[in-house]
DNA sequence: CACCGTAGCCTTACACCGTTAGGCTACAAG
DNA sequence: CTTGTAGCCTAACGGTGTAAGGCTACGGTG
């Protein structure tokens, strides 16, 4: 009778973890809503999570607070593999503006390849009051390395020098999420090749010369 | 013991409509979808708006074949009210560049002071299929007008000959959208005054001349 | 060996959700 | 007064997040 572990389709049983390893099915966990998030158009549920490691639904608590701290493992995971991606091609590149249209292209590519963890980390509602630290929200570091991307544009002259990095970024970071979820949101508009679209767009936020009027 | 509409707090009853009147509970679920959308933080619930009007959740069914053509119907709404914010900015323009920049500001301005029926329209996951024809989803209208506003600053000579008005205006739409669905989910970013960036991104967008390198 | 604390997970329950099936009631027409 | 039907309702099912309170088998100790 005991260790059903659900009722749904997905019950399979799992032994309990041992002495000393109860943070593993914290791992499982967070794997398994990843995993869900990434291949189910439903939206993740708590339920649907402990199913799918084979635990009851309420041994999820056990180790995050509720729903709001999972989605927020969840986008810290996926904030992961962002930084991953757009770092490893920032560095193939051999110039400053060439590294950050590939970081851009790289950055619009893992959101249009996975296409439903980009929308936890950005369209889902940000429970803000999951991260102690509100300034320490995931995706700061992403940002951080775009910012050294534009300066490091300014400083070999790529950019205009009186331009300010921040708000260069800011910019850019913006289009390119625009970018992604208008393609994610609407899908059957007839968009051009995402990649084209990113280097005329960065290329145009970088390096018009002269501040303009109004 | 009828008429007793939900067991909510706000279950107040409320009489039935005379006949010939059917029409006008369909008028009522969806401006209380409409406010709730505006005021609550909580996903649009199906038993929330039956429970704001006073009648029983099934009644909904009446008129809304299920939650997502309610849904689908507070996105039209909501791009209705877009598309006239939008227009009566571009009216008081003097010229096809201005008109263009106080389009997209209004536009961006729109989804920051309507941040939940902003996300309801983008940022909910579409339920394509609620429209029949596909190619007519809303928003339709509100594209076409930017079109028009960037074809006529080509044919003003403001921006270059060269370019396409349809890829210009996908592009603006789309830096756009990530203007403001950027601050909607992260409101603790020090963004700069929305209405500068706009401007910036408007400018730079279309009025860069040569085609640029890779 | 037997005992027992506790790590690791479970059962039960509640209120809410979307949705289906099948009514009820009061008005308008005859 | 009868009757059809427009306009809305109740009851119920399986799903959800979450709170309260167990159960069980392993590891250390006697």
């Amino acid at each position: 009778m005991s260790r059903q572990a659900g009722t749904g389709p997905k019950a399979r049983p799992r032994p309990n973890n041992r002495r000393g390893e109860g943070d593993r099915l914290r791992t499982d966990l967070l794997a398994a809503a990843v995993r869900l998030v990434e291949t189910q158009d439903a939206p993740l549920s708590l339920r649907g999570v402990a199913r799918e490691v084979g635990v009851a639904a309420t041994s999820v608590y056990l180790h995050f607070p509720d729903l709001d701290h999972l989605l927020g493992a969840v986008m810290a995971e996926g904030f992961d593999r962002l930084a991953l991606a757009t770092s490893v091609a920032a560095r193939d590149a051999d110039d400053p503006a060439e590294e950050l249209r590939a970081r851009c292209r790289a950055y619009c590519r893992f959101g249009l390849e996975n296409p439903r963890l980009y929308r936890v980390m950005f369209q889902v509602g940000l429970p803000l009051g999951v991260w102690s630290d509100p300034t320490q929200t995931p995706g700061r570091k992403s940002f951080e390395n775009l910012v050294g991307s534009v300066t490091r544009c300014i400083e070999s002259g790529v950019a205009p020098a009186h331009e300010d990095p921040f708000r260069l970024a800011s910019l850019i970071w913006a289009a390119d999420l625009g970018l992604i979820l208008a393609r994610i949101s609407r899908p059957t508009f007839p968009w051009a090749p995402i990649d084209d679209l990113v280097n005329e767009m960065v290329n145009r936020v970088m390096l018009l010369p002269p501040p303009l009027k109004k």
